[in-house]
DNA sequence: TCAAATCCCATTGACCCCCATCATTTCCCA
DNA sequence: TGGGAAATGATGGGGGTCAATGGGATTTGA
């Protein structure tokens, strides 16, 4: 259950679109046979992720306080603004005009892996992002400080494939 | 069991509105065939959950003191305003006069899902007030601090569909 | 008895199922 | 190790189905 790589894909006529292989594969767990998108607050691009991950998002705002102004306005811009998109049999979606728009995409759709979630891009816009990115990260010399093995849930370790989870 | 989503639907001449089939589909494990909704105390808005999730408002004003006045004014505003609206055989309801006055709803109604809940609102009036919250959100700089995987219900996580929540 | 609610059926257009083709990758064996 | 066959993923498109909507007919209840 890991997003890796980027992968390009054509959006058709209809407006449908491969959700590539590997991120389906990551998905197979999942009760719900699609994936979930909202407009990314910061880019021009959409966030992407499991039904769990929804599942995730929404129990974090209910332990918020129920009626502050905060958790309202995340509320709005996440839960109301998602699109819960199943597959078709072939693994397509259906990207709904208003989302094609945000992302300024036209005829192609990037999916860009980031761990445990994704976004989509144009992929006129997301290279030139990539690549100054890189260049930060190059002259910052940014390490990753990476967590133990054993902090990891099981089932993320090699050889405990088929163990229950129990932390 | 999770609301998310806009979803504009229309309201006809005899007041009726369809319920998208996604928040149906949310609620089919219910008891009741239909929804509650009852005036917003923040918003011009309308507030919507399931029949359990009106249970569980119940039994939390239960736990406060039954003589407070904060418990009073609760649930004269909740539970004395609310609308018990079941389908009809097309799955739709019937929205109270009382309560499209209050929104301030036309020919109009956005569903929009929150979650465990869900609002009703006029689009025109929900709209810019979305794009707001989107604005603060940004500026906020809000980041969601989203709970572990391990205190999710069972059930909202891959794998343990068909498993009993025993919390 | 009248008004409102419910049932029922018709229409329509978006979505989803299905199949056909094409491009890659993988596999197998010489 | 090269070439060819088979499997798999990506793409294109036709048509059937169902959700959303509109409105008439029947029932209910005050």
């Amino acid at each position: 259950m890991l997003f890796t790589g980027t992968h390009i894909h054509k959006l058709d006529r209809k407006g449908r679109v491969s959700v590539p292989k590997r991120f389906r594969a990551a998905l197979d767990q999942e009760e719900f046979a699609g994936i979930y998108l909202y407009q990314s607050h910061k880019e021009s691009a959409l966030e992407g992720c499991s039904h769990s991950h929804m599942e995730r998002i929404a129990a974090s705002l209910d332990e918020l306080d129920m009626f502050s102004d905060e958790a309202d306005d995340l509320a709005d811009t996440i839960l109301g603004s998602s699109h819960m998109l199943p597959y078709d049999g072939e693994g397509r979606i259906i990207l709904p005009a208003e989302l094609i728009e945000f992302a300024r995409i036209e005829d192609q759709v990037a999916f860009v892996g980031r761990g445990r979630t994704f976004r989509l891009w144009n992929p006129d816009i997301f290279k030139p992002l990539q690549e100054a990115s890189r260049t930060r990260t190059l002259n910052r010399g940014a390490t990753l400080k990476l967590k133990p093995m054993s902090e990891l849930p099981k089932g993320a370790r090699p050889g405990t494939a088929d163990e229950e989870d129990a932390s």
